[in-house]
DNA sequence: GGAGAGATGATAATTGATTCTCAAATAGGG
DNA sequence: CCCTATTTGAGAATCAATTATCATCTCTCC
């Protein structure tokens, strides 16, 4: 149920079952077996529920380094991007407390752009 | 209807039902009509629908200043926070075109520490 | 080969958010 | 005041995502 391990981006369970599904392994797969393996895998922590959007959560493996997202408004994918901006600690109001962050950058991928 | 002028941060449809509810000019108001306002609001461009999280769409005047989010894992709030923050162009993975960012913090409020 | 445990796929059921329906309430304009 | 057009609240209906159900499969071990 790796396919994640070589996405370049976290993966809804629906993309999920559409990847499968071209390959030969996963062919006749089933969407209740996607959302079981998933509810598992993040239970075993082995995968990370990130909600992007509404309406859609996605999962990515664990064991990636720290990273943001960027989510294309052409193909509505989503994509790892390496690194992390700073003085993100400026923004917080006096009183409040940060445990995470996210950031989250939209447009159009490489591939959409070239498709026009 | 502009609760929202007035809040600390972008509000869903139930939030701005709870909120109107209590005082005496929305006393009996009803769901459908937050959301009948609320479309008609994003349509005359007086305001903006942001999606911090999966399952609930939050609104906010439209003409605010460029800010960023933070979401209180205590009592669900959105709060606005100002300013933003610089190269954000270094994490875009080369051909892709940014159009939009989001930042979003999480963590507590100042009201949820306090209450403990 | 067969029994039992767990996994699977199809589909029905549930859930929460949003939209629709409709009769009642309201707002103007004469 | 009366008439028409609009808005409203309540609840039903819709919709997409997720979960539950259940009969079938697939193992494993005997």
């Amino acid at each position: 149920m790796e396919v994640l391990a070589s996405s370049t981006g976290p993966m809804s369970a629906t993309e999920l079952l559409d990847e499968l599904r071209k390959g030969q392994r996963g062919a006749g797969i089933g969407i209740a077996t996607i959302y079981r393996s998933l509810k598992r895998g993040v239970e075993h922590g082995e995968l990370i529920a990130v909600e992007l959007e509404s309406g859609a959560v996605r999962y990515e493996p664990s064991d990636l380094e720290h990273h943001h997202h960027f989510l294309c408004t052409g193909c509505s994918r989503a994509f790892d991007l390496e690194g992390c901006v700073k003085n993100l600690e400026q923004l917080l109001p006096t009183g409040f407390e940060m445990t995470r962050h996210e950031v989250l950058l939209h447009g159009r991928c490489a591939e959409c752009r070239i498709a026009g």
